[in-house]
RNA sequence: GCCGAAGUGGCGGAAUUGGUAGACGCGCUAGAUUCAGGUUCUAGUGGGUGAAAGCCUGUGGGGGUUCGAGUCCCCCCUUCGGCACCA
């Protein structure tokens, strides 16, 4: 009786050989191609969900199999382990958020150990350690000297679940994009990263990124929002002041009958007139008040009249000026030139207060009436009642417009971007300390580089309430560096996307003590070759991730202009839910035979959706490895659906992988007789050797072009699959055949290759298959199996033949026959004559060893 | 509203440049093995029709280009994702 595949016992031992080896430990080695693959790395929150199988999985292949290619690569992984759970289990549990996070990365480690991953682990990095985040503190005071970073009182969203501040990007629909709370606005002193400082070089770059997704480029685009228009200055009537607007449309400017200004505009207390105060006052309050409301779509345009009248340069008219609740503060100017004929909004806001509404742009062949229009005409056609620009197109007279208004020394070009700068000052204990002092006499004051890293204190409490949890005297009480005076140390911590918008970086030199990395290792290995991740990271962290790269490079520090060459998103993880009547949400162990494992009620199927906690719809990987080993669970969570799309988890498609992984086990040990001491085959035999070595090649052709060109893991294991059916149709013949023979040569080679092209895939089942088959060197060191080329060319082709472009017959021909010898075979063909005796041919269409098509009348 | 992606059997998904639609897997059906269940092996499996060979039909819907369209072009529908008073 055959030995049975039994997963435990081989995974645990290949796993102890790997790490007995050092097996996957990188050094720089010019001598070879370099290749970096990354994965985004995990918050330590206690377990590795399915998101984190998956995506490891995918690096795995990748590093596995480029290894095998004979690369250098540098596969490393670390813990994101900074952060608010840490903070929560604390105040909830009264671990401290340390102990807390160190033992989740100690159980996590030993979780992805058990899934095989060839991660080089001397690399590893915690951002939470001291070693790690003294560079942040480095980095940011590097910044801090170059204006990169700086402090200044603004208006922030505040979230009141989390207490602390958070970045303009999360905030989702007004809502914490952690706990959901309701936004709220603060004026708080909060330091800033200058971002915008890249705004252009990161919109420009991302023209320059192939190997990246292009909705994610999209998103990006989006988030920094460019526009190109003008500035231009309308006098306030009757004072020396004037107010500055931004507009993309310059070539309505002679449609402009009112404008609109911020709640929060400065000019307000200065142009309000004494009457219209009081009016104007209660107004601001209101929209300061509201804040930003969820859905902006049923928000009614309202607003209020300064009194003031401005005048628009290049007519002279004097028109009102609005406070408006639609007018944001924070982009452009803050102030807008209002033309309801071509602007909805404009629109609205003119009809609800009885503001003239004055065409300048009509439609091309029609003439608008502004008493009749319902709604503002904002496409492109021929302007009129705007002077020297009359019967042009609108789109020719934006660059004259400017031209004029310029000449008029009324305003400029100019650019505008939705980009804001990156504040990153976070109140809340569980992060890097920024690394700042602030002295009475002297200021903000930099903590001297000699005196990094600013330590986080271990004895704070942590309540979950108020304000900064650093506040206290041990901490805060300092000397001032300059003056050695009595001076305060800054209690914020740093976003911890900070921690993640250089970790790249740190792997390369994990363990350098004078500066974060060393520029020559960064030179060999940077810029990461493969970047792999969720979708949900499209704007934040690779955003600021690009940006660290491009103010580090500026820095010196490096040369890379872009961190991530490829970046590859993975789908989510998805399972159906499941609810029971009386327990609601239900994890998938709490039903059995569509019953509430509880109560015996019906178990209600819902829909498909990504896996999580508060659904229920879950799966433990643990659970998974225990009961199938890691190799299924990773050939699984790669087979089931292509990276970039969703997976709908299915235990039935695990036992499918396992099964397959079973299939290619017998394959070995139950033919171990037909497979001990025969040479395989290296070049082509005759007759079914010949088909088998065939296919050996044609498989290794596919896998390998379908890993490396495409990510296409599920064919590429789908073709293993068709070899490993044809080899279980192919055995029997072998029977009686001499081990010299060419039959038993070619099923050696084709076992062979199996064990091989499932290496990446499955690494311990191939590690322990191919010892079996007698060889000592690991698989990890053996070369991937090369194609040959001879094997690919078939003596013979089937041609299909259609009629009328309908399939009708094949046959078989010599590879790369005339069309006269085709058309010769054809007509000899019982089916297909069938279908055109009697008919004239009216056309013979062959396209060489594929197809022929005749048209008959 | 704008931008993007997608729509193929009962299900997950294949189809490289326009050339046999449905590879591979799941599920299902039948047979073999087994005392039996499970396992394993073999075969079948888009729909309609037929005893069968076969024929008809079929990639969200409608048009078009082509000898030939899941693939290219135009219009429409649906789903998902992103952005959304950005001037």
């Amino acid at each position: 009786m055959a030995e049975r595949y039994e997963h435990r016992p081989i995974e645990e031992r290949w796993q102890a050989a790997w790490e007995a080896d050092r097996a996957f430990s990188t050094s720089e080695d010019r001598s070879k191609e370099k290749f970096y693959v990354l994965e985004m790395f995990p918050y330590p929150s206690g377990k590795i969900h399915m998101g984190h199988v998956r995506n490891y999985s995918i690096g795995d292949v990748l590093a596995r199999f480029l290894m095998m290619r004979g690369k250098n690569v540098l596969h490393p992984m670390g813990w994101d382990s900074f952060g608010l759970p840490a903070e929560n289990a604390a105040i909830q549990h009264g671990t401290h958020p340390a102990k807390w996070t160190y033992s989740n990365i100690d159980n996590m480690r030993t979780q992805l150990k058990r899934m095989g991953f060839s991660y080089d682990w001397s690399r590893e990095v915690a951002t939470c350690t001291p070693e790690y985040y003294r560079w942040n503190q480095w980095i940011f005071l590097k910044l801090y000297e170059k204006g990169l970073a700086y402090k200044k009182r603004s208006t922030v969203n505040w979230c009141p679940g989390c207490a602390t501040v958070l970045a303009n990007e999360q905030v989702e629909d007004g809502l914490c994009w952690r706990c959901d709370s309701t936004v709220e606005m603060k004026d708080l002193e909060q330091w800033f990263l200058k971002i915008t400082h890249y705004a252009e070089e990161l919109l420009d770059h991302t023209y320059k990124l192939p190997g990246w997704p292009e909705r994610v480029l999209v998103m990006q685009r989006n988030w920094i929002g460019k526009s190109v228009g003008a500035e231009v200055d309308f006098k306030i009537d009757g004072r020396d002041e004037s107010i500055k607007i931004f507009t993309t449309r310059p070539d309505t400017l002679y449609g402009v009958t009112f404008m609109s200004i911020a709640a929060g505009h400065p000019a307000i207390g200065r142009i309000t007139t004494d009457e219209r105060k009081a009016e104007v006052d209660s107004f601001v309050k209101g929209v300061k008040a509201e804040g930003k409301p969820r859905d902006m779509e049923e928000v009614k345009k309202e607003g209020v009249f300064t009194g003031a009248y401005c005048v628009n340069p290049l007519t002279g008219d004097k028109v009102p000026v609005y406070v408006a609740n639609f007018v944001l503060m924070e982009y452009g100017t803050g102030a807008v030139m209002a033309v309801p004929a071509h602007d909805q909004r404009d629109f609205e806001f003119a009809r609800v207060y009885g503001l003239p509404v004055k065409v300048v742009i009509n439609p091309p062949g029609k003439t608008l009436e502004a008493a009749t229009m319902t709604e503002a005409f904002v496409d492109d056609g021929v302007m009129v009642a705007s002077g020297p620009f009359d019967s042009t197109p609108n789109t020719g007279a934006m660059e004259g417009i400017i031209d004029l208004i310029e000449e008029k020394k009324a305003g400029k070009r100019s650019i505008n971007y939705k980009l804001r700068d990156w504040g990153i000052s976070r109140q809340r204990y569980w992060g890097c300390p920024i690394p700042v002092i602030y002295c009475e006499k002297c200021g903000t004051v930099p903590v001297p580089y000699e005196q990094l890293p600013v330590i986080l204190p271990e004895d704070v409490k942590l309540t979950g309430k108020g304000f900064s949890p650093l506040d206290v005297p041990s901490f805060t009480e300092v000397k001032c560096p300059k003056c050695v005076g009595p001076a305060r140390r800054e209690t914020d911590t740093m976003d911890t996307f900070v921690d993640s918008s250089w970790y790249f970086l740190r792997y390369i030199s994990p363990k350098v003590t004078d500066l974060p990395f060393k520029k020559d290792e960064a030179g060999y290995w940077m810029p990461v070759d493969q970047y792999i991740g969720g979708i949900e990271h499209a704007v934040l962290h690779l955003l600021y991730a690009r940006f660290f790269t491009k103010a580090l490079r500026d820095l010196g520090l490096h040369k890379a202009d872009e961190p991530f060459t490829n970046l590859l998103t993975q789908g989510m993880v998805c399972k159906e839910i499941l609810k029971c009547s009386e327990h609601g949400y239900i994890y998938p162990e709490e039903s059995k035979d569509g019953k509430c494992v509880h109560c015996g009620k019906g178990v209600e199927v819902g829909a498909v959706e990504k896996m999580s906690k508060s659904k229920k719809n879950v799966i433990d990987p643990d659970r998974i490895i225990e009961r199938y080993g890691a190799d299924t669970t990773r050939l699984f969570s790669l087979f089931a659906a292509p990276p970039e799309k969703d997976l709908d988890w299915s235990e039935d498609g695990v036992e499918g992988a396992y099964r397959f992984l079973g299939r290619v086990w017998r394959l070995v040990v139950e033919n171990e007789e037909a497979l001990v001491g025969v040479e395989p085959l290296k070049i082509g035999a005759e007759g079914t050797a010949k088909e088998v070595h065939s296919a050996t090649h044609r498989t290794i052709d596919r896998v390998t072009r379908d890993i490396e060109e495409r990510f296409h893991f599920n064919t590429a294991i789908s073709a293993v699959m068709e070899l490993v059916n044809l080899l279980y149709q192919f055995r029997p013949s072998l029977d009686g055949k001499a081990k010299d023979s060419a039959e038993a040569r070619s099923f050696k080679e084709a076992v062979e290759s199996v064990v091989l092209l499932i290496a990446p895939f499955a690494p311990h089942i191939s590690e322990e298959l191919w010892s079996k088959l007698g060889y000592t060197t690991p698989v990890y060191r053996t070369p991937w199996p090369s194609v040959d080329e001879a094997a690919l060319v078939m003596a013979e082709v089937t041609v299909v033949i259609q009629i009328n472009g309908k399939v009708r017959s094949k046959v078989n021909v010599p590879v790369d026959s005339t069309e006269a010898m085709v058309r010769e075979t054809v007509m000899k063909d019982e089916k297909a004559v069938g279908w055109i005796t009697g008919k004239e041919i009216k056309k013979f269409v062959y396209v060489p060893n594929k197809i022929v098509n005749i048209v008959v009348a």
